[in-house]
DNA sequence: CCATTATTATGACGACTGTCATAAGGTGGC
DNA sequence: GCCACCTTATGACAGTCGTCATAATAATGG
């Protein structure tokens, strides 16, 4: 959630993107606009004019941004997935361990924005709620249809899918809180038979 | 975590609880000391004479107590559980479908207290965290234990319970965002045979 | 060059927040 | 009575928040 490409970024891109990352930082609550506005290196006087629906909006759009990105996440790992690994057990465990380095790479100090609006719903009646659940369900969908291309009945896809992001978004949950990255590898080795045995009963 | 006994409680008691209630609700920063109090029907002028040291020291009261009527949930269902129905997925079945219930009564209105700390870390540089982790650690091991007696192997017990503790947060911050609670139902069924089979392989 | 629009700058407003200082009740022991 | 102690009451402090009003500047198209 670092890395972006060469090509330089709106202001107004710039602020949704660094909302993102104050947000599964420090909070909703704690986000400020003001320090959105310094993180991005853009003007304060920018932020009502981009975002006339004030702080609800800029959320919303930030929340969203960061469901797309998880979906990239999801196509980019299933693409790189050597041949010899076409399990889903290897998706999993790939998306793990992308998260777990992030982990250890930001000394746990950042966790999932789309959690962090789910849990700090105080302001923002439904805007933001209804932006988090369809980021959780922009995040889903290619994981299911990756699960089915890798042999997963496509019954089971949806469901897979669902306990997966589940799973991950949990162990990031105790990962962060206990400084250790055991939930996450636990996760995905206790999954990984599960989703392998669900594959081969093509 | 609505029930509690019929013997009544010190104001002190009541404003843990009322914090715990509030932030699982509207997250950490959201969640003022003044509400707090007025919450628990207590005196403001207590708040300061009770928790010297603050926010973050009522934040981690909470936490911690929060922790331990996790932990007092898996084992009175344990105890519950029907004699025909000794089985690890029933025991997070019934799990689950404890919280499911409660996201029904409260128009998803309520989520984890613990989750809520975790993500909140504005405030309380370390001992709301670490209060977080052992929240955690309080009740993933009594919940270990529980499979353990249910014929899991003691070598997976623990990771079984990391992996439990993680799907139904996880799920329990889909059902929220989504305000739909099959994501937690999703769970107990996809993860039930795996419980069983490890339970089987005694 | 002008007019119109898009963007940025700046300061202020009221409403909060956590925390503190200070002092007042309340209660039981002597 | 009086003393000590636990509890509560109350107001104020400095700070931050989101939002708005207003104006200056930059860019754009005729």
């Amino acid at each position: 959630m670092t890395e972006q490409g060469t090509r330089t970024y709106s202001p107004r891109e710039r602020m949704v993107f660094s909302a993102a990352q104050l947000i599964r930082r420090d909070g909703v609550g704690a986000t400020g606009m003001r320090d959105v506005a310094a993180h991005a290196d853009a003007p304060r006087g920018s932020l009502q004019h981009y975002f006339p629906g004030g702080k609800d909006q800029l959320v919303g759009e930030a929340v969203t941004w960061a469901g797309r990105y998880a979906a990239r996440r999801v196509t980019r790992n299933l693409a790189a997935l050597p041949a010899a690994d076409r399990r889903p057990s290897r998706l999993f465990a790939a998306l793990i361990s992308q998260w777990t380095e992030e982990c250890l790479a930001t000394d746990f100090a950042f966790g999932c924005p789309v959690a962090a609006v789910t849990v700090d719903c105080a302001d923002a009646a439904d805007s933001a709620r209804t932006a988090a659940a369809q980021a959780f369900a922009c995040w889903r969908e290619p994981l299911g249809a990756a699960l089915v291309e890798l042999g997963v009945p496509e019954a089971r896809g949806a469901s897979l899918a669902t306990l997966l992001v589940s799973a991950l978004e949990g162990a990031l949950l105790i990962a962060r809180a206990e400084r250790d990255t055991h939930a996450l590898t636990t996760v995905a080795e206790e999954l990984g038979p599960l989703l392998d045995a669900a594959a081969l009963s093509h």
